[in-house]
DNA sequence: AGCACGCCGACT
DNA sequence: GTCGGCGTGCTC
């Protein structure tokens, strides 16, 4: 009989990263699998666990019992269950971290502690204001006696046994329900019903009427739609359900983000020539159920999500299902509505935009087979589909697919290996791939298809590079440079639209002295504080902490202390004085941090309702109006200096993306990059849309560097309040490393992070690089293994990415 | 991660 | 002599 389960419990640690044996009770025999949740006792208190499987001993002889299921069927099916697994190895996380990472944020457990009253017993000395608090056998959580200050006397009473420490796990995610109101009498007892009324209740008697014929005509009745259907108040229910008459019941629905919005339904476009080429190699990968990886490359606007929705076509036609990646934040209502609008409600969307229990919705409806499709942000890829016919990830090279927390996946690993298991292809789709993907694909381990003409066999538009210490020269202080600005001017006269993009990632505006050149810095961690207009402070990014801006210099008391860098309030401010005509919208945190508003900006530019949109990356992607013909760079060179070899990558990606807005219908686009580096290859290169070029230009750099994709690169990073600390048990982790490597492999550092303090934490690094190592895996357990046992307890802490996208 | 157990300083 | 500080070590 197997009785027995062996549960990862939810605690985080590596001394608990391990499964735990618990007995199954007789009440829950049969109804306990692999893959649900379950409540354990973990030594005084109660926690969630995953059972992983079922067995007849136990490997310690006296075993707790299960105190309940969390699910009635499993959460995790067996091939989630065995990638949760191969997660933990490819990333060297918790195994608890890599299940939860697979759920939505609404399955994870809350904990709540309450004291209960023991037996009959009067407890002495119990101060009078408690009383209230504690009747006898009653709960009182532990937060509001230790608000009202009572925590110590309390637990003076728990060591007496007087009072008990109850634990409770918690669900996060509710379900929603709606009130339904059910008729309590039979079509024949209607009659004498309405008769056993009092006359003078006219409105119940029409309420029962209008029940028994809609339930007659096969209707489902909730309670508000018979508010509105016979015209009454919640009241007349109510006294009919105390008669009896009628039965209230609560039943489950979904939430749904997209109430009260239709989607137009359309149908497979016709594919032009090179589209027809594209899709022919992955319908036959579907047709015959076996795996290979497209890189598909094709240029913005060359129709790459026909090519998606076709090939989900054949997917779904054959009665699988389909996972579609998009970056987080092209998730907007334009994409969500390609899918919908072709595959209606067998689509569910997963984004950040939604809120707990809307994802918690979305995903049971994936779970209850209820949608073919999901279309979702990185973490979609664990969408619990048991018969993959395809994985799709548009956009491959964003980095916003590689989670930067515990499990530090990266989604493209993960369809590969989902899609390999499920024998399905998977696309890569991008104007732009990663030199990783491009590499593969020029090996020969992934396919390249290639798309390189328009849809609309439209021109890519005319770029031109402006050198912006030339303007200076020539005494043009403003951000604008006399091109771009007249470009604006040309098109606010003939009314078209315009956008302007600007750059902030790695250049947010910070307090220089301009005497003195001191930079106002956090005084926790070793960073620039931000400028916030919004509340005339200075913000860190990375701890929080706040302080207002000086008035003289702090370092010399000059008063000549200003913000530098430009935001997008002051780009909107000089435009506005510029172009005292021109409508604009502005996109940036500040403006898209509400609910929708997102959503209500773009559609209200989309329809004309302003000439120029002004942003950050997140106007980057996904943005097709026909009205746009201008697309400015305001400052292409600021993320070229940050402190990574990807910088030139991410460059020209995100220029080529930006530029790709322009001109995608019938009227030309042109595209004015602003620069203090003109020369620099990405910029140049991707002014020419010249990806090729920039890809061998790049592998070369890449090459000298011995950087990916030609070596593998794994970063170690080391934590302590304690500089010399961190720095001594840097030097002995990186010789333990060395002796375990081979001679090809290349061991930087350790030295200190580009970011060297945060949160009052020193933080020293360790680069591994290297092309074959077999034992790298084995070693950085060992590293992780005896250095946390043997330093953790003194505050150490240590983090290990294996391909990293953050080298800060 | 919690929580208990256990061994040393300032108080009734 | 005890209350309570937080340093180790365990949790099926």
């Amino acid at each position: 009989m197997k009785n027995v389960a062996s549960v990862i419990v939810d605690v985080p640690a590596m001394q608990t990263d391990r499964t735990y044996d618990y007995l199954v009770p007789d009440e829950w025999m049969g109804s306990i699998s692999p893959g649900m949740r379950v409540v354990v006792p973990f030594g005084p208190r109660k926690i969630q666990g995953f059972v992983m499987e079922l067995k007849e001993k136990g490997e310690v002889s006296k075993l707790k019992e299960i105190s309940e299921p969390m699910d009635l069927v499993p959460v995790l099916n067996e091939e989630l269950l065995s990638l949760g697994s191969w997660l933990t190895d490819k990333t060297l996380c918790f195994k608890i971290s890599a299940f939860q990472a697979m759920l939505p944020a609404a399955m994870k457990a809350k904990y709540e502690k309450f004291f209960r009253l023991e037996g009959t017993v009067e407890i002495e000395g119990l101060p009078d204001p408690l009383r209230p608090f504690f009747n006898k056998g009653s709960e009182v959580s532990w937060k509001a006696v230790e608000e009202a200050g009572f925590l110590p006397i309390i637990q003076k009473q728990v060591k007496k046994g007087y009072v008990d420490v109850i634990y409770k796990v918690k669900a996060k995610g509710k379900k929603k329900t709606v009130k339904k109101i059910l008729p309590n009498f039979s079509e024949n007892q209607l009659e004498e019903i309405i008769g056993n009324l009092p006359p003078q209740a006219k409105k119940q008697k029409e309420v029962i009427n209008y029940i028994s014929s809609e339930v007659q005509a096969g209707n489902g009745l909730l309670l508000n739609e018979i508010l509105e259907g016979a015209g009454t108040t919640a009241s007349t229910i109510k006294s009919l359900v105390n008669k009896g008459l009628l039965i209230e019941k609560y039943i489950e629905v979904y939430r749904d983000p997209f109430e009260n919005r239709a989607f137009e339904k359309t149908s497979p476009l016709p594919l032009t020539q090179q589209q027809s080429e594209v899709i022919g190699p992955i319908l036959e990968k579907i047709d015959q159920s076996l795996h290979q990886t497209f890189l598909l490359y094709g240029v913005t606007g060359s129709g790459k999500t026909e090519i998606y929705l076709q090939s989900i076509q054949r997917v779904l036609e054959e009665g699988k299902e389909a996972i579609v990646l998009v970056p987080e934040i092209s998730l907007t209502p334009q994409m969500v509505h390609r899918f919908k609008g072709r595959f209606g409600d067998d689509v569910a969307v997963l984004h950040s935009g939604l809120s707990v229990g809307e994802k918690y919705d979305e995903w049971r409806k994936i779970q209850r087979k209820e949608v073919k499709v999901v279309v979702g942000a990185r973490s979609a890829i664990f969408a619990p589909f048991e018969n993959i016919g395809i994985i799709i990830i548009d956009e491959e090279h964003e980095t916003s697919y590689k989670q930067e927390e515990n499990p530090r996946y990266h989604a493209r690993d993960v369809a590969v290996r989902r899609a390999e298991t499920h024998n399905c292809p998977v696309i890569l789709g991008s104007a732009t791939p990663s030199l990783e993907s491009f590499a593969r694909a020029s090996k020969g381990v992934f396919e390249l298809l290639t798309l390189s003409k328009r849809m609309n066999d439209g021109d890519l538009p005319s770029v031109s590079i402006v050198d912006m210490r030339e303007e200076l020269r020539s005494g043009n202080r403003s951000m604008f440079s006399q091109e771009l600005f007249e470009k604006i001017q040309n098109r606010l006269e003939k009314g078209e639209q315009t956008v302007l993009f600007l750059n902030r990632r790695g250049h947010s505006s910070f307090i220089m002295c301009r005497d003195c050149g001191f930079v106002v810095q956090c005084p926790h961690c070793d960073i620039s504080l931000t400028y916030h207009r919004f509340s005339n402070g200075m913000k860190c990014h990375y701890c929080g902490y706040e302080e207002s801006v000086p008035d003289t210099c702090p370092e010399c008391t000059s008063e000549h202390i200003r913000y530098f860098g430009t935001g997008t309030q002051k780009v909107e401010e000089e435009l506005n004085k510029l172009l005292p005509g021109a409508r604009i919208i502005r996109m940036d945190v500040d403006t898209t941090s509400r609910k929708g508003s997102h959503e209500k900006l773009l559609t209200a530019f989309g329809g004309g309702k302003a000439d120029i949109l002004l942003g950050t990356q997140m106007i980057a992607k996904g943005l097709d109006f026909p009205n746009i013909t201008l697309v400015g760079v305001l400052s292409a060179d600021t993320m070229l200096h940050l402190p990574d070899f990807r910088a030139a990558e991410k460059t020209f990606q995100l220029l080529t993306q930006v530029s790709g807005r322009a001109g995608r219908h019938k009227l030309p686009g042109e595209v004015v990059i602003q620069t203090y580096t003109p020369e620099h290859y990405s910029i140049e290169l991707a002014s020419e849309h010249d990806y090729d070029r920039f890809y061998l230009q790049e592998m070369m750099m890449r090459k000298m560097g011995s950087y990916p994709p030609y070596y593998f690169i794994t970063l170690i990073t080391l934590s302590h309040e304690d500089l010399l600390k961190v720095v001594e048990i840097a030097e002995k982790l990186s010789g333990f490393v060395r002796s375990r490597l081979s001679g090809s492999t290349i061991i930087l550092g350790p030295a200190a992070s580009p970011i060297p303090r945060i949160k009052n934490r020193y933080r020293y690094q360790c680069l591994i690089k290297y092309k074959r190592e077999p034992n790298l895996t084995a070693t950085l357990k060992t590293v992780l293994d005896q250095f946390q046992q043997q330093y953790a307890s003194q505050g150490l802490s240590i983090s290990i990415d294996v391909n990293p996208y953050m080298m800060m």
